[in-house]
DNA sequence: TTCAAACTGTCACCAGAGTTACAGTTGTCG
DNA sequence: CGACAACTGTAACTCTGGTGACAGTTTGAA
């Protein structure tokens, strides 16, 4: 059983985009050192303001995460899957982890702490390459959404992001999401109802396909036009 | 001449926060490797998109950040001032830059080639922590931009930027920004009409000082409290 | 199998932001 | 010092998207 599950992390880490370009040693390195943590459903792998140190890697299953906003609010930010990586070093980079994640169906993480990340450190300084590497793919992800809502009209807004998700989405696989129009909605800053009725409108055309809490994409180029028109 | 811009490029970097918790030699090394240069109003820092690796530290002037959203739009993202970061080695970390940035004054930067982190790197590996560092503050800012057009109305939202931007502005004297109406409802997602008709009602309750082409902030509290509101 | 919870589809109403346009002011560069 | 460009203030009109509400459907747990 945890053989098994090692060997998933060490498949995982291997193929996210982050340390592919790392020698394996270093990659086996962090599951020797990681803590493997199984989370149920509505468990929270770590909380925004949160001060526990080190790093979340996503082995398996799919959390939800969400960032504060001015007055309390919750926004929520994303899904993410596997191999995807929650929140980092914070003690040299100096703050609080920034965004809350609720596992939404049961879910497999690697947690390395701080002090794991310095004893890899010692024989593979480069891990901290790795981790300004995977640092940034998550500002260009956060900018890319900033910008998307700034300047898109909700039509676009909601094709683009479609798109952002299933590039995101990591398997591959079946570009579907499992979202519920309602969650769309509050990820994009729009009614449920704005949203519904421009998903009507993308099935009406043949781009997608939706059913009972999830969306599937059937004609990305379509998409892609409507997210730059 | 160059003398008095290291000795500037020092102190900068030395009060940066990204920057503060590691050795003197190794900023010392920074500026050594890096290469200061001088650019002037409208000229460009680099292009998003663009494949020159490495770092530019601001040291003195002021510039324009954007980002491209679908459909060829330009969004406009922040000021930058001096302590801030832009770019960074995009060899290992996956991607061309982010953002293009523009001079709005005669500026100075740092500018530390990929080759030049490789080099410090072999006496300071920690520089790739440092780098996360700064990564990770960038990623804060932005998910905290994207919260706030997701979830603010227009009057919260401006309120929330304006309380962002005397905290990015750097500096800690006069909290003055240096844009126009124009220019900030272009970075919220508003129209100018939107932006001033609020700036004015701002005004009359005291909160701000609008002038020609600048906004001084006089009761961070009392935006605060609309932002949250 | 049944029931409650969660989700989608749809409606009428309306506040508020976008659009377009123009006048008046401030700064700047020649 | 004069002309031009950039910026602010304001108004009338339009229309999108938010609000609140309700019915019908799917799902999953009791």
């Amino acid at each position: 059983m945890r053989q098994a599950q090692q060997k998933l992390a060490l498949e995982v880490l291997g193929a996210s985009g982050w340390l592919k370009d790392y020698p394996a040693a270093l990659i086996q390195q962090l599951v020797k050192e990681g803590r493997l943590v199984r989370l149920n459903v509505g468990e929270w792998a770590q909380a925004e303001g949160d001060d526990r140190s080190g790093l979340f890697v996503v082995i398996d299953g799919s959390l939800h995460s969400f960032c504060a906003a001015p007055g309390g609010r919750a926004v929520m930010i994303g899904v993410v899957g596997a191999g995807a990586v929650l929140g980092h070093a914070t003690r040299y980079s100096g703050g609080p982890r920034l965004v809350t994640a609720v596992c939404v169906e049961p879910s497999l993480l690697l947690e390395v702490s701080e002090a794991s990340l310095e004893r890899i450190a010692v024989h593979f300084p480069e891990v901290w390459r790795a981790i300004a590497g995977f640092a940034y793919d998550n500002t260009r992800r956060a900018l890319q959404m900033a910008a998307e809502v700034i300047s898109l009209k909700p039509r676009q807004r909601i094709a683009a992001r479609l798109l952002a998700a299933i590039d995101g989405g990591g398997l591959g696989g079946t570009p579907t999401l499992r979202v519920s129009q309602e969650l769309l909605g509050e990820m994009l800053g729009l009614t449920r109802k704005t949203v519904n009725s421009h998903l009507c409108s993308f099935e009406d055309i043949g781009l997608i396909r939706s059913g009972y809490g999830h969306i599937t994409i059937l004609n990305e180029e379509g998409l892609r036009n409507i997210a730059n028109s």
